[in-house]
DNA sequence: TTGTACGCGTTATCAT
DNA sequence: ATGATAACGCGTACAA
C-alpha cells in the first residue's frame, strides 16, 4: 500500500521528453531568448506533463545564490515579530525571493546552526530580530529590525525608541500626572536603554529611583515591578513594552487600584492583545509591517550593488486607549 | 571601508593548508575512524585557524539529504504556534537536523514557494501546522500538527478535539447551566467541526440553533458572535478558540453583563494571554511543546524507516480558571 | 538557435 | 591511511 516516492526528475528526464539538451530546457526556464517559440512551448509541455521543478540546491550551488532570505527570531512566541515577518515577506515576494524563519530560542547551539545556513550559501541574506549578529560571521548581507546592532557596519531599521518614550511619557505629564514611574526591561538591553532615556528626558532628566524598575519584558516580571513599585505611590507608570504594562495592570488590580482612575498604565509596541486587554492599552505603536518592508528592501539592495545598506528610522505613533486617564482619577 | 567578503573558503584550501586531499579532509570532518591521529590534528587545526565550514548545499546536493525540517505555518502571528515550534526544535535538535519555519500567510503563491524547497532537496521533511498539504507534493516526509489533513496518508499528532469540547461543555452543566450557547471557527474547519460535535455530544445530541454562532477564530469575530447570542440569554458559552472567548467577553461587558457572575467562558488551546487575561480564561490546554516534539519524532522516524508515520493523539486538560462559575452566578 | 563540456563544493568508490 | 576521481543537478562559456 506504501507508494514509494519516484525519483525525483531532473532536466535531463524533460530534456530527453522534448528532444533537446539540457542547456535548452534551462534556457527556456530560464526566459533566456535564445528558444524558439516552438522548442520552448515543446520544453513547456514536458514540464506540464512531468510535473518537473527546477532543483534548487544545485542551481543554488551552481549560482552561488539562493533567492532566499533567513530571518532570524530570538523567541518565535513573542508576538511583536509576525507584522514584521509579513512585511519582510511582502518586500521579498515582490522581489522574488523567498522567505525563511529561523528561531534562536536564544540559545546559540541553535543561533549558529541557522547562520550555518547563511554561511553555507543556503540563504543569501540575513534579516536580524535578535538584536545581535550571530558569532562569526562577516557583517555584510545583514539587516537589522526594531533593536541595534552592536556592530555598527549593520544597518538597523527601527523607529526612535527614546524619542516615542519621551512621547509617552510627556502625554502622562500633560494629564496631570507628577508621579511617574518606569518599567524597564533588562538593563543591558539597548532598547531598555533607549526608552528609559526618553522617560528620564520627559522627566528633565532625572527621575526618583523609587519610582524605576526593571523587569524581563514578561507579564510576570511586570506584575513583579509594579508592586514593587506600589509604595512609591506612583499615579501613573510608562512600561517599556505591552506584556509588562499588562502585568503592571493586573498587580494594580490585585492590590485594589483601579487603572486608570487610580493609576494610568502606558505601553510600547501594540501588539496585537494590546486592544483587546480590558482596559484597552495606551501604548506606542511601531509601524511593524512598515518596518519589514523596509528591512527586506534594504537587504535586498545591498545584496546587489554591494555596498552598505542605510539605516532608516520609521515614524512611531502614540495610541492613546482606555489605561490611562487624568491624574485626579476624573 | 567598505570590506569585500573574502571569497569563501572550500575544502580544497583546509586540504592544501593540512597538505592532505579533500578526500581525507571530508573524512576526517565526517569523523571516520580511517583517519590517523595525527592528520586529524593537523586538519582541525587547519579547519580552526581559517574558520571554515562545509558547505550544506554542496553536501546536501552530494547527499541527496539536507538534515532539515521545514514547518510550515499558516499564520506565524498566531500565539498557539509558537511552543509547538519549540517542541520541534527541541526533538530536531537531539537528532541532528536544523529546523526552519515557513509562514504560509494562507497565501497559495508562498505556499507552493515554501512546498518547493521541500521538492527540490532542501529540507528533507515538513510539519504542516495548515490543515492541508500543500498540492502537488507526495503525502510522504509529512507530518501534521494540530489539524487534520484531508489526505489520509499522511499522519496527524493532535488532541482528541471533540472529547476535549465534550469536556468542557461537560464542566459547564455540571455548574448547573442549562443554556449554553457555542462559538466556533469557520464552519468548513476541521477543527470547528470535531469541537462543535463535542459540544453536541455533550447536550445530547442537539441543540438551539439560537444557540450557536461561527466565527473565524478571531477576537472580532467572537465579539460578533457573542452579540448576536445574547438575546438568546445564555449563561454560559463555549468557545471554540481563545480570541474568540476573549470576544465573548468583550461583548458581555459591552452590554453590561458579568463575567463570570452573569456569563460564563470557555476558551479553547490555553494560549499564552489566556491565563493573563481579566478574567483570566477558563481552557482546554493542548500539550502543544509535547505534541511538536512528538511531530518531529514522528516524522524523523519516517526519514529513516521510509515506512508510514502513525497518527499520535495527546492528552489535553481542561484548565478552569476565573472566567466561569456556578449557573445562579454564586 | 542549439549542443558540448566544464565547474559549483561535497562525498563515496576504488585504487594504492 | 590516503589520494584520484566520478557523481549529485544545474547554468553558461564556447563551439557549431
Amino acid at each position: 500500500m506504501d507508494q514509494f516516492a519516484q525519483p525525483r526528475l531532473k532536466m535531463a528526464d524533460v530534456a530527453r521528453i522534448a528532444g533537446v539538451s539540457v542547456a535548452t530546457v534551462s534556457r527556456a526556464l530560464a526566459g533566456s531568448p535564445l528558444v524558439s517559440e516552438e522548442t520552448r512551448a515543446r520544453i513547456e509541455a514536458a514540464v506540464r506533463d512531468t510535473g518537473y521543478v527546477v532543483n534548487q540546491v544545485a542551481s543554488g550551488l551552481r549560482l552561488q545564490r539562493s533567492r532566499q532570505i533567513l530571518v532570524l527570531l530570538p523567541d518565535i512566541a513573542n508576538p511583536f515579530f509576525g507584522e514584521v515577518v509579513l512585511g519582510i515577506e511582502e518586500e521579498a515576494q515582490r522581489q522574488g525571493f523567498g522567505v525563511l524563519i529561523g528561531n534562536t530560542a536564544r540559545n546559540p547551539e541553535r543561533e549558529a546552526a541557522l547562520a550555518r545556513q547563511f554561511q553555507t550559501g543556503a540563504v543569501d541574506g540575513l534579516v536580524l530580530l535578535t538584536g545581535h549578529k550571530p558569532p562569526g560571521i562577516p557583517p555584510t548581507r545583514l539587516v537589522g529590525v526594531s533593536e541595534h546592532i552592536a556592530d555598527p557596519a549593520i544597518a538597523v531599521v527601527s523607529i526612535d525608541n527614546r524619542a516615542a518614550a519621551r512621547e509617552a511619557v510627556t502625554y502622562l505629564l500633560a494629564l496631570g500626572h507628577r508621579k511617574v514611574a518606569h518599567i524597564g526591561g533588562p538593563t543591558g538591553n539597548i532598547l531598555t536603554q533607549q526608552r528609559h532615556a526618553g522617560f528620564l528626558d520627559a522627566l528633565g532628566g532625572d527621575a526618583d529611583p523609587a519610582l524605576v524598575q526593571f523587569g524581563d519584558y514578561s507579564i510576570a516580571s511586570g506584575e513583579a515591578a509594579m508592586h514593587a513599585l506600589l509604595p512609591a505611590q506612583p499615579t501613573a507608570v510608562f512600561c517599556s513594552n505591552d506584556e509588562m504594562a499588562i502585568g503592571a495592570i493586573r498587580a494594580a488590580r490585585a492590590s485594589g487600584l483601579h487603572v486608570p482612575h487610580e493609576l494610568s498604565v502606558v505601553g510600547f509596541d501594540d501588539i496585537p492583545f494590546a486592544g483587546a486587554y480590558d482596559p484597552p492599552l495606551t501604548t506606542i505603536r511601531q509601524p511593524r509591517r512598515d518596518m519589514g518592508r523596509v528591512a527586506a528592501r534594504v537587504l535586498l539592495a545591498a545584496l546587489d550593488d554591494q555596498d552598505m545598506p542605510r539605516p532608516a528610522v520609521l515614524p512611531h505613533t502614540l495610541i492613546v486607549r482606555a489605561s490611562t486617564g487624568p491624574a485626579d482619577g476624573k
